[in-house]
DNA sequence: AACGGAAAGTTGGAATTCCTACGATTTCGC
DNA sequence: GCGAAATCGTAGGAATTCCAACTTTCCGTT
């Protein structure tokens, strides 16, 4: 992620980490954006620690638990990612045994994606780091301003899309 | 997480793209966050099509050019990237003309990064794009929540930092 | 003045991602 | 039915990123 822009119009300037200067970047909704979500997804690894798994693998699981016998494109589009990309994380994932991919009876080409039990259990320790990163940005966006802040972000994702 | 269920309340449901269930994902803000970012980087890499610099390549420039004589390391901390990162981008945008690096006098192991005037020429042209960018964020954000969406996200990225 | 630690930048390896192309399979049109 | 078009998953290549280790250079101690 990474990257956007978005305007310029004032005051070339506020201080950034270290006193640079932001320039344009600064008023920039979408360089601004990135930041987050990076920060968002560093703090969600640093929780997790290696000993667990990355973010996207944790969606994926997510996204496999709520849709048991999903395929792999209908996972890529609802994590977001391109369908090619999730052939080496399903692979690892079912190399540890948390992921099992069955041909699907009515469709030869595509796979029916479930949780054995040790992706279940996986999961569920994972919703705990899951849940206490999302407290920690409830708490840094702010109750009443949630609701808000979700609507405008999925608003970009659909006006971008 | 636990509000974002708020609105739909019992787990297992937001409606995604293509109707597939998002399911306990708890990171939603997070999540919802990277979806985000990512339209607005495809969204921009689409503005400026091939002909011209990635969003990162773009950002670059416009550090560079607020912070003349910037060194790589406080460049890297100002993007938001590693250090090393930096490396081939810039020595990218070197064999294209557009950044210069000079040895910096004080100290022999840093680099004084400076646009010449072929990378101005080039951030003129790509801002235009960003400002067009960020028009498309802007009516997606709304004048009325702009300030407050931008203050959210960077209370998240200092939160976390 | 010399030593040892810290910092700047580079390198190499690993991970993740996208895109394009491809084989296998299904579905649609005639 | 049959062939053409679309879809599913995979393979290969390119880009970007991070981290760890390393070289060179600087600086504070002694």
């Amino acid at each position: 992620m990474s990257q956007l822009y978005a305007e310029t119009d004032h005051a070339p300037t506020l201080a950034k980490p270290d006193g640079v200067r932001l320039g344009a970047l600064d008023e920039f909704v979408g360089f601004t954006l990135r930041l987050a979500q990076e920060a968002s997804f560093a703090a969600f690894a640093r929780r997790t620690g290696e000993a667990s798994l990355r973010p996207g693998r944790f969606a994926i699981l997510v996204l496999i638990d709520a849709n048991p016998g999903i395929s792999q494109t209908e996972l890529s589009a609802a994590a977001g990612r391109d369908k090619s990309t999730l052939t080496p994380a399903l692979a690892d994932l079912e190399r540890r045994g948390l992921v099992e991919r069955r041909r699907a009876p009515s469709d030869r080409r595509s796979y029916a994606l479930t949780l054995t039990d040790a992706g279940r259990e996986v999961l569920r320790t994972l919703s705990e780091h899951a849940a206490a990163h999302d407290r920690q940005l409830d708490a840094l966006v702010g109750e009443e301003n949630k609701a808000a802040f979700l609507a405008t972000l999925r608003r970009i994702v659909a006006g971008l899309s």
